[in-house]
DNA sequence: TCAAAAGTGTTATCCTTACACCCATGT
DNA sequence: ACATGGGTGTAAGGATAACACTTTTGA
């Protein structure tokens, strides 16, 4: 039933490495000369000296950037045509295979000064995931009015279970739908089709409004790294909910106010503070170390250690995020 | 930053085909023929003539099988060198993308019958998987003490962030954990590095126990393939909880005891009839079609169909089966 | 003494789980 | 009439979401 390929594919393995640094979640990215976008770093995958995607990922992280990667998995993987152009096309295939890799900022001060790449936080290239200070106004000035116009010059999609009109409320919370910050990819994809993002032109699609008219929604990514991030992102925020992947981003030592501020960073909203804590204690994830941090302008608060134990009792520790505010 | 292949890869596209017929989930694998074992049904992915991986799995199945699939999605990427041994391995190296597609049995009879393939029961290749009728009396009887001379022969692996016994309770809920039916592909894979599985000791790996000792725990498959079902079936067991993707396997009409038991064939564990019903009914996935069925022994059931625009209502429409019995 | 952030106690509500019973048909 | 499966009402318990208030430091 297999037969052997007629076309060379390559295989790059693109890594989404994420830190946490200042309340803000930051991704690194491959240096942006003038003139370029970012791009997520990538290296080929070379079965012969990696006996495994995930060894090949950290050998080719730790030697290009000296980055200390912890958590790793792989995301997806991406092979649409038409959807990576690059300058010097080849003709040859490519495919991605996308991870996700946490980091701890502390581990890399030194490894980042040499590299050229960078932290940059993520919400640059999705301003509207943030809603840590409240709707963003990008939403409503800009992308649901437009989208909006999408939907008017709809034609129906066979294909599509869903009609347009549908797809915008349940990706952007239009129209008593709730907004789910888990559905980033979902929105990205949205975008990309409606021929609102950069990369959508780039690739040849066209929007249903005069091109001039629509402002930059976020800054653009080379290739299709924007749609790896976007899944990394949407990926993250599911697993902080069911798995103590958090703690892969915290110093050893923090105060629960910082871990909550790490939380909310990621998942790009705000949470109860007393119930946040009260979550955190009855799954007894954290220990107090004793010390007590030197305040940041208020009382002192104690610090806390993530239990690494916990893993081995409970069968899902997670930080189940509910409700809002 | 990337660099052209030295080796040459090939990319495969592998699909495991569900469909439930007789309240048995099963899954489509390639004849196998005396002496070979099964396999899922794979085909090349040729860039070229195709755009999307999903187009391109879509066509071969099409081609090949005359089956008709529905749903479709993208599994994980398998790229381990050394566990997709072949006989007649060519040096090249194989990587091979996983998907999943639901199918209806009635809509594909005449094309299996032509077909050189055929759906099985997975159950036979995971026996311990299926708690219809209780606790799978192998679990008891060969696997948990098999396990347990593992954990006890082992020396402690540095990278594993859990230890052996740790992950047995887990995996296979043993001293007090409880059964997570979703750990579908945990449990092979501890079984897999146990050397406990024909797929093992076929990739060159040693178990702890003499090989003579150890009786088959289910079907074996070709290369990764039952690696890759089992992911299968804990996506599909997972995703049946927020996402009504079982009347993909549904026919058009159906009765509410048929539909409990298709999702009980899924995720291998009875549920609370009354429950199981008011949760269909609060979602409001289901609506009647008026129509009675004649009786299969006892009063005449209610059909129902699925209503397809609950989609366009409620964000995640699944069916969060919960609790025991 | 005041601002700023840490930390705690309590209640209303919903969802999940479990129980026990009645109904309609074929034999 | 009785066996068989279809179909329903209701109560207990736990988890979640929201409320307001006290405490400890630095300036």
């Amino acid at each position: 039933m297999a037969e052997a390929h007629l076309t060379p594919i390559e295989v790059g393995l693109t890594a989404a490495i994420v830190a946490v640094e200042a309340e803000e979640p930051r991704i690194l990215v491959a240096a942006a000369r003038s003139g370029t976008r970012a791009g997520l770093p990538f290296g080929p995958f070379d079965p012969l000296s990696h006996r495994t995607f995930e060894i090949g990922l950290r050998n080719w992280v730790a030697a290009q950037t000296a980055i200390n990667v912890g958590y790793v998995e792989q995301l997806y993987t991406f092979g649409d045509r038409g959807r990576h152009a690059r300058p010097d096309d080849t003709g040859a295939h490519m495919i991605s295979v996308g991870y996700l890799a946490l980091t701890r900022m502390s581990d890399n001060a030194a490894a980042l000064r040499e590299a050229q790449a960078g932290f940059e936080p993520w919400y640059r290239f999705f301003p509207w995931e943030d809603w840590r200070d409240g709707r963003p106004g990008i939403l409503d000035q800009t992308i649901v009015p437009l989208l909006e116009q999408w939907v008017k010059i709809g034609k129906s999609e066979p294909l599509r279970p869903l009609g347009r009109r549908e797809r915008l409320r349940h990706c952007f919370g239009v129209g008593g739908s709730p907004w789910d910050e888990e559905k980033v990819l979902d929105r990205y994809e949205l975008l990309y089709e409606a021929g609102l993002v950069e990369e959508a032109a780039r690739d040849g699609r066209v929007a249903g409004v005069a091109r001039a008219k629509i402002p930059p929604l976020g800054e653009a990514m080379r290739f299709d790294h924007r749609r790896i991030l976007a899944t990394a992102i949407a990926r993250l925020r599911a697993k902080l909910k069911y798995r103590p992947v958090v703690f892969e981003l915290m110093p050893d030592e923090f105060t629960l106010t910082e871990l909550q501020h790490t939380v909310e960073a990621i998942s790009g909203r705000h949470l109860h503070k007393q119930n946040f804590r009260r979550l955190v204690e009855s799954a007894a994830l954290v220990e107090p170390t004793g010390e007590t941090s030197t305040a940041t302008g208020g009382r002192p608060a104690a610090q806390f250690r993530f239990r690494r134990d916990v893993v081995q009792e409970r069968p899902a520790p997670g930080l189940r995020v509910g409700g809002r505010a």
